[in-house]
DNA sequence: ACAAACTATTTGACTTGTCAAATTGTTTCG
DNA sequence: CGAAACAATTTGACAAGTCAAATAGTTTGT
């Protein structure tokens, strides 16, 4: 396959990234949208709360870690999100520089109310795709991620 | 299948948003380092000069609807990337309101000197994924793209 | 012609995201 | 032990992203 062409139209690899940033707007809109309409959370809170899906009691780094999210904001939203009552942290006993988090009653029953919603979107993004088309997108997803990581283009 | 379960694992395709996020976050920290490194342009700033390698003489409102980007930010932008004489404006002789804007030689200048590493990195980014793949995920990039426009979740 | 409806762009106020340096606590090792 | 190296978190300064309202120019319908 011809990778030069003179028509203007550029091969897809070459896209990736543009693509994936595009699209990245549109469902940052969208669930933000949602969590709007439903609830007084942004999407930053929704995510921290949903990543203790994955890391109970997680600390600011393994969620840092888990979201690829950058340490001095996560510490600022946290702090507001204990001042809003969603977040609960407790110093560990081992080791006074880190504070496991749980969330309080109040964002486990907010997190309830919208996940529903949430699900329902998640599934409705994906509605049109076969099993095997989201196998291969994963896939492909989990690759890029790993070549994300290279630095030294020389 | 059964997609409920009490090990604590979710079906993936509840993780689609979750996923892409952190991707996306990988993605913009390697493309902020390596313009960095050979340029002094932001990813915001490179993302718009590309975007005449699809529309030429785009306007604000031509780049903000391709980008998926706001305009607000986009008018900024355009104003001080003229101001750093990388964009020329020319309004539009049958409506004063929209500007056309096109690269000055000093960004062509840039962008030929950037744009081999940049394509490095894409090829870098799919390189062990194959045509097939890459088709199928794009077709789902397409798909989500679509479903991410949808608001009435009840 | 001309007011109402539209459209393109700009501006303001605010949130989120990034990067580096500072702070506080822990471990390692002479 | 005690200083140097490490690690977790916080803070400061600033860039990018969002949302709504304002401004300026154009089109439409009468």
């Amino acid at each position: 396959m011809n990778t030069q062409n003179t028509s203007g139209i550029r091969p897809l690899s070459s896209m990736v990234t543009f693509r994936l940033a595009r699209l990245q707007s549109s469902l940052n809109a969208q669930g933000t949208a949602l969590l709007k309409s439903k609830s007084g959370l942004s999407l930053v809170e929704w995510r921290i709360m949903q990543s203790f899906r994955m890391l109970e009691n997680a600390s600011l780094t393994e969620i840092a870690d888990l979201m690829q999210m950058d340490k001095g904001q996560l510490s600022r939203k946290i702090k507001s999100m204990i001042e809003k009552g969603l977040l609960r942290a407790e110093t560990d006993k081992d080791d006074q520089r880190v504070h496991h988090l749980t969330l309080t009653k109040k964002a486990e029953k907010l997190r309830s109310q919208m996940l529903p919603f949430m699900e329902a979107r998640q599934k409705h993004l994906v509605e049109d795709v076969s099993d095997e088309e989201l196998k291969v997108f994963f896939g492909v997803l989990q690759k890029i991620e790993a070549a994300s990581k290279f630095r030294d283009f020389e």
